[in-house]
RNA sequence: GGUCCCGUAGUUCAAUGGAUAGAAUAGAAGUUUCCUAAACUUUAGAUACAGGUUCGAUUCCUGUCGGGACCA
């Protein structure tokens, strides 16, 4: 296990006992009866007094009083009850705020500092299975491929961190017309090229064949939509086309020297991918190649039929109609007795159940999809399929260019290599602006360049809400100021670097001698953002969204800075203060570290 | 044609139905004998439009306009 769980019982975060409080208050002072998880508790703005605020609208009227008596007398009421939880209460409006006592957050302080496993839960038993990446093996990576991968990984990390058993998937769509494109026109034009011979990258060698054959292709058709043919026959009837037909129709018959060609190209792009993937920290547990399992629905064909879930056509094409659930009729196989995507899809969905038997079952899917997984998993429940019920697509948008969408006809996307290099030599460029490297080897040097580069790109990626298209601007993306990973990565830097100065190298831990103190407001806002660390990680995996860790981790990494730039921690006014200062930071290097790890950025100890 | 998604500062993003809609960036003005100024502080700037639901709507509902995706 990469992580440690401190305690089998888990505490309650503030904000979870500020609820239990008013619920008990609500009942003893005025017999009223309202479940914890009913009452809105949020924290106080910064133009009013007081760390917490309970909302009083949605009672005060079943109560029958004014909110400023029910305030009042609801705030009386939860102080002395709880004494060791709040020292002061105000009520303006309808809105209860409360302060909670500096000895709660000295507390919560001297328990969580020195653990390093802090908000992360202990394990449920229950099995999550992520599906991502899943790349064509005709082209190289690009952009869309890094936001799901991003993305992918960093949802298992944080299934890991809630106490899920994870198991990470992917599905290569090895086989299919798109592939034997590439094939035929490596075969024409290569002369026998390979990744050696070339120097290339193997997954851009084959891609480079399939842009070509785009490109010969549409040649061939401009030559025959003049000689008259219609613009649709031509596209058919282009002999380049007719080969990749025919090479599909081999490929499916096991000719034998299309297979050994296939193997050989799959094979180039395979390391190519492998490359691309350690660089950028992703990995699989299991991989699925379409040409394994792209015949695996057929027999859930027949069940269908047997089930009379689906029905055959007089032309012998094989259908499910949906038109009852709001959707439309869908074809499951082709007159000819091919399966199509969805049928592919089913087999797999029954396969991997089969496997590992998740509870849930996560595909990282682009949102132009959302309607073939509706379908998907609405024909697994009508089948009866006991896999039907975990499937989830999370559904991610389109990452865009300032001009608009990618296009590989207009050669507008974004290489994975290319964009991951320019984040590294970017992050190099400034690093040397800086000049603060002094005494780095250069290994050294090169591990901070990549730190600071592709963990800029993973932040870039990850901090919008999954479910948004969003817009990759290149001259944004590489802007390490502001809302970026280098701005958290300089807050722990520093924070190491004072550590270091104070003698307290790796994760040795501070001493836990703080005595309660008068907090200032800078250290009570940072405690205050520590603690939501743990409420952070169940939101985000009840969410399915990394974003709210880069949020939260900004948000931190700012308050810090804040804090930091307003009190000296080693010249403390008292050795006191010096202890709390020292643990209040230590705890944030630990969640900063933490937090950045959920989205796969690391941290560097200097920069 | 049908289904679905999205419209928030110049720009990129936030905001479980709650207080004066937050950040970042770009703009303006400041901070370094002091733990890393890749930082901090101050300032100006936005809910497409029209209705409705209610104590309260960026959020929920209806319509209009605009953008996008998918299905045959």
């Amino acid at each position: 296990m990469p992580y440690i769980c401190s305690q089998s019982v888990e505490k309650m975060d503030i904000i979870s006992q500020i609820r239990t409080a008013a619920s008990q208050a609500l009942r003893k002072k005025f017999q009223f009866d309202l479940a914890p998880a009913d009452i809105t508790v949020s924290e106080t703005k910064p133009e009013f007094e007081g760390d917490y605020t309970v909302v009083l609208f949605s009672f005060v009227k079943q109560l029958k009083k004014s909110p400023e008596v029910l305030g009042n007398e609801l705030g009386q009421a939860m102080l002395t009850g709880n004494p060791e939880l709040f020292s002061a209460f105000n009520v303006i409006k309808g809105f209860l705020n409360l302060t909670v006592a500096d000895s709660r957050w000295i507390d919560f302080l001297t328990q969580e500092h020195a653990n390093t496993g802090f908000g992360r839960k202990p394990a449920n038993g229950k099995k999550v299975m992520v599906e991502y990446s899943s790349p064509n093996t005709n082209k190289p990576l690009h952009l869309g491929h890094l936001r799901n991968n991003f993305l992918g990984w960093s949802i298992a990390e944080i299934y890991k961190a809630n106490g899920y058993e994870i198991v990470k998937t992917c599905i290569a769509n090895d086989r299919g017309i798109h592939i034997c494109k590439s094939m035929v026109a490596w075969q024409l034009f290569a002369d026998g090229a390979t990744p050696e011979s070339t120097g290339l990258k193997g997954d851009h060698l084959v891609g480079d064949y399939y842009v070509l054959f785009g490109t010969v292709h549409k040649e061939q058709i401009a030559a025959l939509v003049a000689g008259g043919m219609d613009k649709e026959q031509a596209e058919k009837e282009a002999p380049i086309m007719k080969m990749a037909q025919e090479m599909l129709v081999d490929w499916e018959a096991g000719k034998p020297e299309v297979i050994k060609l296939w193997k050989m190209m799959n094979s180039w792009v395979y390391a190519g991918f492998d490359v691309t993937y350690k660089r950028i920290g992703s990995d699989f547990d299991k991989i699925y190649y379409e040409s394994n399992t792209y015949l695996l629905g057929k027999e859930l064909v027949e069940q269908g039929l047997a089930k009379g879930v689906f029905f055959k056509q007089e032309d012998g094409s094989v259908w499910i109609d949906l038109t009852a659930d709001g959707l439309d009729q869908k074809i499951v196989q082709r007159k000819d007795g091919t399966a199509v995507y969805m049928t592919q899809d089913i087999g797999l969905a029954v396969k991997k159940y089969e496997e590992f038997k998740s509870d849930l079952s996560i595909y990282v899917v682009g949102d132009e999809q959302n309607y073939h997984f509706k379908v998907l998993k609405l024909i697994c429940q009508k089948l009866g399929l006991p896999s039907a019920e975990g499937i989830f697509h999370l559904s991610y948008g389109l990452v865009e260019l300032p001009t608009g969408r990618m296009k590989t006809r207009e050669g507008t996307v974004v290489d994975a290599d290319d964009i991951l290099d320019e984040m590294n030599s970017e992050a190099e460029k400034k690093t040397k602006e800086q000049g603060k490297t002094e005494g780095f080897t250069f290994e050294e040097l090169k591990d901070l360049y990549d730190i600071i580069g592709l963990g800029g790109l993973k932040f870039f990626l990850l901090r919008v809400d999954p479910k948004k298209k969003m817009v990759f601007n290149p001259e944004e993306s590489i802007d390490l100021h502001g809302y970026t990973a280098t701005f958290i990565q300089y807050a722990y830097a520093r924070i190491r670097s004072v550590l270091r100065k104070e003698g307290i190298p790796g994760d040795q831990r501070v001493d836990a001698t703080a005595t309660p103190t008068p907090l200032l407001p800078a250290e009570k806002a940072l405690l205050v953002a520590t603690e939501k660390y743990s409420g952070i990680i169940t939101q985000a995996v009840d969410e399915m969204s990394p974003s709210l860790i880069s949020n939260y981790t900004f948000e931190l990494a700012q308050t810090f800075n804040s804090f930091y730039n307003l009190h000296s921690i080693a010249n403390a006014e008292t050795p006191e203060k010096k202890a709390l200062r020292l643990q209040l930071a230590q705890l944030t290097s630990t969640i900063l570290r933490s937090a950045l790890g959920l989205l796969g950025i690391r941290v560097p100890e200097r920069m």
